[in-house]
DNA sequence: TATTGTGAAGACTTTCACAGCT
DNA sequence: AGCTGTGAAAGTCTTCACAATA
């Protein structure tokens, strides 16, 4: 298939085909009218506004099964992204391979970060040591931080923090889990267990605003 | 403290107090012209408003690394989730105790859902089990999936999926890395590395609209 | 002819600003 | 006096619809 409609796209992502054509646009007009977009050449220009071109070593810290989780997890080197060193703060685990790699001790933090040029750090530490081990990597120079650990990092300015809650994902599900069972007891006759007092209609149809669909 | 504005709140969640009044507002009128809001109330409003007052029970299947991961993680219980049962596969694992609780083989995984009246599932498997688990979670029951597995899993009508992707995170980090990086170059008076090419705004301050903030 | 790229319209969200209540 | 709750205004995002064009 060496051309795609926005119609194509637009289906197979399930969004409006004149969204799809207006977002690409931003990029650039990198379709042909009458035929199409290059599928090659659109993938290399998403793939490079994206960052998908660049080589992004990053440092993982703390090894225990989430830290191992993600050195073994394949999906990162086809993104672009190079696991240059996985640091663990318990001497024992020393020299361990984890994923083909020996685990390096949190001593030798700052020296990993220069020498290999890290800017992106992912902390899968316990709470506890994550602020610690947070300001170590942004004082060696990292400017980006994905974090594990159940705890809000302060940083300065200039930095990026993601944090990951593995729970506000369930609790997303359960959300509407809670929507359907109430819907159904609704279509039952019966009084729904939530929301049975009434209230006005938020704008995203009865879905209160605080809850991301 | 027992009472709170929609002013403090909104300052300590780096939103616009009116937008966090509207949005409370959805849930119904809960707060005291002249005081704010009880603090107490509001947080059991809003927790059963999310369901966190209900109890989920939820399974994991695929006790690797990160099966094992979410498992210890603490988060969970305080929003009202509980681990109703490890699932593995490998009969090896079986019996096996992991966060004090004995995994449990894959040929129990129907009896399991019933018996405890589960609605989630995690899957933590390899890519290549995830869509044959997925049918025997629907199958039995489960109307909602997190899914940790490299995949997309294809479910009937009614059943929730969500799709945690380890790799997107640093993704939305690295594009940020990158256009930090373009914008010292910009401020030297260097050729930016990406979007040389002068192109129209986009509607998000020249943030593609398809990369989200 | 088929499909892009995009102004203009429409839909939705956020903020303003103040009446209404404690 | 102080703060909520909310109509109305402003702002942003999405979709329509069609001129441009390969």
């Amino acid at each position: 298939m060496p051309t795609v409609s926005s119609e194509e796209l637009a289906a197979a992502a399930g969004v409006n085909s004149a969204k799809l054509r207006k977002d690409f646009s931003y990029l650039g007009s990198y379709g042909t009218r009458g035929v199409g977009y290059d599928v090659e050449y659109l993938v290399y220009q998403i793939s490079r506004e994206l960052g998908l071109t660049q080589d992004w070593p990053v440092v993982i810290v703390g090894i225990g099964n989430l830290g191992a989780a993600l050195a073994n997890y394949g999906g990162f080197a086809s993104r672009g992204f190079r696991v240059a060193a996985l640091i663990d703060a318990d001497p024992a685990m020393a020299g361990k391979p984890v994923a083909g790699m020996p685990v390096q001790h949190t001593d030798e933090l700052e020296k990993i970060i220069e020498d290999n040029g890290v800017s992106i750090g992912v902390i899968a530490t316990p709470a506890g040591a994550a602020q610690q081990v947070c300001e170590r990597l942004v004082a060696a120079g990292v400017t980006s931080i994905l974090n594990f650990a159940p705890t809000v990092l302060s940083v300065p300015d200039g930095v990026d923090v993601r944090k990951v809650d593995l729970s506000i994902e369930l609790q997303i599900l359960a959300f509407h889990e809670q929507r359907k069972a109430g819907e159904e007891a609704a279509a039952d006759g019966v009084v729904p267990p939530v929301a049975a007092k009434p209230h006005r209609k938020g704008p995203d149809g009865d879905v209160p605003a605080v809850m991301p669909a």
